[in-house]
RNA sequence: GGGGGCGUAGUUCAGUUGGUUAGAACGCCGGCCUGUCACGCCGGAGGUCGCGGGUUCGAGUCCCGUCGCUCCCGCCA
């Protein structure tokens, strides 16, 4: 028992009644009423009210007098039980509350910027004064959530096995995927470490080394531009296992994910996770990360609509359509468009089946077949998309997200599943050359192994994407293991051998001395935190988040740096930059 | 780099077609109050309407620019 506290706030009942105890935590709430005066006393486990009567105690009620709301306060004294007129049914402690007999101000506050029971305070506010809103009970559980999923992570990997090691944070730069964040050295002016974007290379070395099961909670880096599900720097669980094929590699996965929804207490969603391949996400869902709790479907109708009198069909590589269980009216259908056209489209066709009547512009240029193959119930829409595939593919995948979300079809179950056999390469827009999909490091599946060199655009990959309610939650691929095949990965992006070489020489001699097979995976901590917490953004589970220029509002960092600072790490400010990087 | 939204008191917001001294609630300060629990009552302080420019007799309101926040596209191996 501390002096400081015997109970948390949260924890007086009545059959503490008659105890001597200590409460020790923040004024939520001081009712004076001249003689008697009230204090909801908080902490993270709730509130107890404390009464000081002047009768009790004169000095406590003297005190009692200068308190103010987020006073830290330390009062000792009787619990009691209150008079049933004065039971508070609405509290867990209402039923007691503590007579005070000794009361002291720990610790003052000033007046606050914003009050904590208030909702929908400027995030920014909230920002530059953290260490109040994470008093706020919506924090306090987001914190301690993201404590728990952590905790239950690192339980379930210990129970499989998983060693955690511990890799660099300054590390190469890796001359592909995000930007690097630049760490100068002042032992060596000119010369930058990159801050980690992952351990993976590392993880496939630790396999290399022979430590067969591999995790670890990583903090990784990239500077890239924010977003509601992208920070600077987050976290992953990062794994690697050897001797493994991908199904092993879900099913930790998969016990990571049933675990973490059993130790908040939440029903676990049923194992396996349904599995979708890429190409089949793509034609009916239009993206690879669907929401599946609503049914929506995207279908093809390149065929039927083949020579049709409907020029923008018949010149289109590619005419799907998304059949809607709604009508819209003219402006609904025109606020669409101009949506589908930010997406690539060049319109956006409609058969809107309003009761008996068909409403469309493009109806009279459809065949009988065509219209046969377009019929919907009454009271639906369908949306075309037409052009080549990946524009059809987007334009109608992003009509289906967003209507989904619109009229809130989604289903309230929490759907997981994996999307698998994803392409190795795609075609690079900027250069017209090959490119990995993921990462180069991704094995191709193993019948495809000489597509690598010969027919790369149909070389599928052994990656795997595991979805949640339409957020991708992490990536991981089976890798390559045998030097050769990474080597014509490098040949077939166009990296020349000496190139390759001088990247990843650690890599290919690494994989040249006896690789076992491996692959692993890597989900990310805080959109996993956020969709538990049913969060909107990621900041709500961080504790401490950058806005989304890049900068915290509470230490405003980024900062500029000193002239002799930068004289050490030789460097020189040039160009023009705002006036507030100039120290 | 591009597109959308927002910016009025410490906070959350209202502010009509451009028109008198920019309001409310909460918070804050002072006073009263011994059973409140969103305590109550009385009184008070508090505003560069994000910033700059323009139109106008007159701008919180209209226009242009800019800054900040936010969501999205690009980007995120």
């Amino acid at each position: 028992m501390s002096a400081w506290r015997d109970l948390m706030c949260g924890e007086p009942r009545p059959d503490q009644v008659g105890s001597e105890l200590t409460l020790s935590g923040w004024v939520a709430r001081r009712r004076d009423h001249g003689g008697l005066v009230f204090v909801d006393l908080r902490d993270h486990t709730g509130v107890t009210q404390l009464v000081i009567n002047p009768e009790r105690s004169p000095v406590a009620a003297e005190i009692a007098k200068e308190i103010r709301n987020e006073f830290v306060l330390r009062a000792r004294g009787e619990i009691v039980a209150r008079a049933p007129e004065t039971v508070n049914e609405a509290m867990p402690t209402g039923e007691v509350e503590l007579q005070v007999d000794e009361l002291e101000i720990v610790s003052r506050s000033t007046p606050l910027p914003f009050q904590l029971d208030e909702e929908g305070v400027d995030e920014t506010l909230r920002l530059r004064y953290r260490w109040l809103d994470l008093r706020t009970p919506r924090m306090q559980r987001n914190m301690r959530l993201s404590h728990t999923v952590i905790s239950s992570i690192r339980r379930t990997m210990d129970a499989l096995d998983f060693v955690d090691v511990w890799t660099p944070s300054m590390t190469r730069g890796t001359p592909e995927g995000a930007r690097d964040f630049l760490v100068p050295v002042r032992l060596q002016p000119g010369r930058f470490f990159a801050l980690a974007q992952s351990p993976q290379l590392f993880k496939q070395l630790c396999m290399i080394g022979g430590l067969d099961r591999y995790y670890q909670i990583a903090t990784c880096w990239r500077d890239e531009d924010l977003r509601a599900d992208r920070q600077f720097e987050f976290r992953q669980l990062d794994l690697e296992m050897a001797f493994v094929e991908r199904e092993e590699v879900l099913d930790v996965l998969e016990r990571v994910v049933v675990d973490a929804f059993a130790a908040l207490g939440r029903e676990t969603p049923a194992r396996p996770f349904p599995r979708l391949t890429y190409a089949d996400a793509l034609l009916r869902y239009g993206t690879d990360k669907p929401d599946l709790r609503f049914a929506l479907e995207i279908q093809d109708a390149t065929e039927v609509t083949r020579g049709s009198e409907f020029g923008v069909f018949a010149g289109a590589d590619t005419v799907r359509f998304l059949t809607v269980p709604r009508v819209f009216s003219r402006t609904e259908l025109q606020r669409l468009e101009e949506i589908a056209k930010e997406w690539g489209a060049k319109g956006l066709a409609y058969l809107v089946y309003d009761g008996d009547e068909v409403r469309s512009p493009i109806a009279k240029f459809l065949s009988p077949t065509e219209l046969d193959a377009f019929r919907a119930e009454p009271g639906s829409t369908v949306l075309f998309g037409a052009g080549d595939e990946a524009t059809v593919a987007r334009v109608l995948g992003g009509m289906r997200t967003h209507l989904g979300r619109e009229l809130e079809l989604a289903s309230d179950e929490e759907l997981f599943h994996w999307v698998v056999d994803f392409p190795l390469f795609e075609i690079d827009d900027e250069t017209g050359s090959w490119t990995f999909l993921h990462h180069p490091f991704t094995a191709p599946i193993a019948s495809h192994e000489e597509r690598v060199a010969g027919d790369p655009g149909n070389a599928l990959s052994q990656h795997y994407d595991l979805i949640w309610n339409g957020w991708e939650l992490g990536s991981g691929s089976i890798r390559i293991h045998r030097a050769e095949v990474q080597q014509d990965v490098f040949r077939t992006m166009g990296m020349a051998d000496d190139e390759a070489r001088e990247k990843f020489a650690f890599l290919l001699d690494a994989l040249a001395m006896g690789a076992p097979p491996h692959g692993g995976f890597a989900m990310g901590i805080e959109r996993f935190v956020a969709l538990m917490a049913d969060e909107p953004n990621i900041r709500q589970v961080v504790a401490f988040p950058k806005v989304s220029s890049g900068s915290d509002p509470l230490t405003g960092a980024p900062a500029p740096a000193g002239s002799q600072q930068l004289r050490d790490l030789g460097l020189e400010l040039v160009g023009e930059l705002p006036p507030s990087a100039t120290a």
